[in-house]
DNA sequence: ATGGTAGAATGTCTA
């Protein structure tokens, strides 16, 4: 079984390589992040014949996300319910799997692009939104997986150069803290379960050769919850998409429970 | 050193 998060940055252009990794990489469950579409032109049809259900939520130019799955979601949600929220940025479905039902939550977090800017209070607000509802989802779902676009590397070593981010956003104690507050829920961060390559990153910005120098933050996120966590063998980052002729700038996060 | 690239949209914002 396997559960994958990947931010495509906008879906339009990177549906080939989408197709192409579904082929290669066959899952349960994958959430995307910042498909930048609105609804009607979502691509139901090539995912379909990909042989994958689909769940969507976008918005014109900005945010967007999308829940695929082998077989078909149940009680699928959009946003945080009691979060109002005027962005698409949260889907969430119950998918049958081997192991019996799994609640698969997709998100992609606000940026915050600043620590005294409004986005970063919206950050905050969200995060806390997130956690007040995740908190009930946890009461009636044993086994739930909360993945995504975090916007926050959790430690120092999911930076390249902490020092350089000291008083930016991504590494602030105060997103380290919601970060925290998510795994003191009872969920456990699936990338870590493991020995991984140091400087493992998700991200590398487009700009100043970011990838080709690893300059890059580990900030999307496979948590899962106690009934899930005995059941995970694996967790890797598929840092190859990174590599492509226009690749997003995310890399695919896979989680594997059993075989 | 405050740049640089990518995407949506066609101004300029977001990341």
């Amino acid at each position: 079984m396997k559960f994958a998060t990947w931010n495509v940055n906008s879906l339009a252009v990177r549906l080939p390589q989408l197709l192409d990794w579904l082929a290669a990489n066959p899952v349960d469950a994958l959430v995307l992040q910042e498909t930048k579409l609105t609804d009607d032109k979502f691509p139901t049809l090539e995912i379909g014949e990909a042989g994958y259900q689909v769940q969507w939520f976008g918005q014109k130019t900005y945010n967007g996300v999308a829940l695929l799955s082998k077989v078909a979601a149940r009680d699928v949600v959009k946003n945080i319910t009691g979060y109002a929220d005027e962005q698409a940025r949260l889907i969430a479905g119950t998918v049958a799997t081997a192991a019996g039902d799994v609640r698969v939550i997709g998100g992609y977090f606000p940026n915050g692009q600043a620590l005294d800017s409004d986005k970063f209070v919206y950050k905050m607000a969200w995060l806390d939104g997130l956690r007040a509802w995740l908190a009930t989802e946890l009461k009636t779902h044993d086994k739930l997986v909360l993945m995504g676009d975090f916007n926050i590397a959790p430690e120092d070593r999911d930076c390249y150069d902490p020092a350089a981010f000291v008083g930016q956003t991504h590494t602030s104690p105060q997103e380290r803290a919601h970060f925290q507050a998510l795994i003191d829920l009872g969920l456990t961060d699936a990338y870590r379960m493991f020995e991984q390559p140091p400087k493992s990153y998700s991200w590398w910005d487009y700009r100043m050769l970011g990838f080709q120098k690893n300059k890059g933050l580990r900030i999307d996120h496979i948590l899962v919850s106690a009934g899930l966590k005995p059941l995970v063998t694996a967790c890797t980052i598929d840092r190859q998409m990174r590599k492509l002729p226009k690749p997003s700038d995310h890399a695919p996060v896979i989680v594997t429970l059993g075989d």
